[in-house]
DNA sequence: GTCTATAGAATGATAGAC
DNA sequence: GTCTATCATTCTATAGAC
């Protein structure tokens, strides 16, 4: 029991840095619990599996991003009657970067993780996603919709994965991205200049003319 | 002799599908070889190793689209001195469509190969795509950047990566989001419905004025 | 709660007969 | 060029001692 925690938060701390950089199904146990320093069984005994332990890692940043995130949506359009695409997006980026103070990296990992599960899963995830957080992103296509009220249901929908994919994308290859734009243009950018780089682009898709 | 290319064509059908829809390395040999009803040690005979495989069957789909790619930017370059970014990525779509007239579902195949090529592997893949085919990359950069002339060079390599992005994803995705959008908003919607839905996404993020 | 040891299943690859 | 048989490795998961 002394240590219960902290094997536990050993083992979550190592997950999630391998399973956002490698993704789920490359990332063994073996390799989770060598760099976390801890005993191979400890997983199953603290997880149950390994499923349940990408659930508890994707978990454990959900539960601090989206109650901010819904937190300063909620501001955003109170300050403003009439809050722009622009305004709703860049409300996120504060709870965005909130994670890196939770943990190194956190941001990045975050974003990265979503990306890998997204695209890895073959439904458990993204189900796990919507059953456990739907009322949020519910809130989110709400907020969205209101600022951009002459694009149609329909394809706001198209749109808004339009933009998760772009998110997801850019963050899953951050690294490799960050590194040609330091070599090539001598930019050197973290991660809030990426997302700031970013957000101009999703907003102007979003709004764009129906063809 | 006399059944080599058919055995080899059977393999590189059935592993492109698996590809395309499982990912790289959540498809095995024995899957691959037993829905091609080859046997198993074929593979290694005919490719040498699964990277090899893996190469052999984006090749094929680059080795058709890359220069049928470029011929319709020259044209569109040709009848407009000053193409628009849509004129641009609208050229595109003959290509990727003419895919689906050399295999079944070829256009939807190829971009998610595209896709999980990208975010899968850690790098050979990447490689293999730059150093044969940089030179229509470049091609491609240059058009683009022509018609955007006010995007600065470092933001344009963002933008055209944001692109990336959010298609890869798309069709990554595309059978679930088709499927919702369907059931959700009575959509019917096919790989061509699709890529004309994202190209004016496109075009307004990558001209988005620059924060 | 943590450890060793191992079961049990799957994988990529290959040797060698035909 | 195709087959069977198998090697060597890796993986998740668990039983059982401490």
């Amino acid at each position: 029991m002394a240590n219960q925690s902290d094997t536990k938060t050993k083992i979550l701390d190592s997950a999630e840095k391998l399973f956002a950089e490698r993704g789920f199904s490359e990332t063994s146990l073996r390799l989770i619990t060598s760099k976390a320093e801890v005993n191979l069984a400890s997983v199953n005994y603290h997880f149950g599996s390994k499923k349940e332990l990408i659930r508890a890692v994707l978990a454990r940043y959900m539960d601090v991003f989206m109650p901010a995130a819904a937190a300063a949506i909620i501001q955003v359009k109170q300050q403003k009657q009439c809050a722009s695409l622009d305004d709703i997006f860049s409300s996120l980026v504060s709870p965005l970067l909130d994670l890196n103070t939770v943990r190194t990296e956190g941001t990045l990992i975050f974003l990265q993780l979503l990306g890998r599960g997204y695209i890895e899963s073959q439904g458990h995830l993204r189900w796990f996603i919507t059953t456990h957080y739907g009322q949020y992103l519910t809130q989110f296509v709400h907020a969205v919709a209101e600022s951009a009220p002459e694009i149609p249901a329909a394809e706001m929908f198209w749109r808004l994965h339009f933009t998760l994919g772009t998110v997801v994308f850019t963050m899953a290859s951050a690294d490799a991205l960050t590194e040609i734009a330091a070599a090539d243009f001598e930019e050197h950018n973290d991660i809030e200049a990426v997302i700031r780089k970013v957000i101009p682009y999703l907003s102007a898709g979003v709004s764009a003319p129906v063809g």
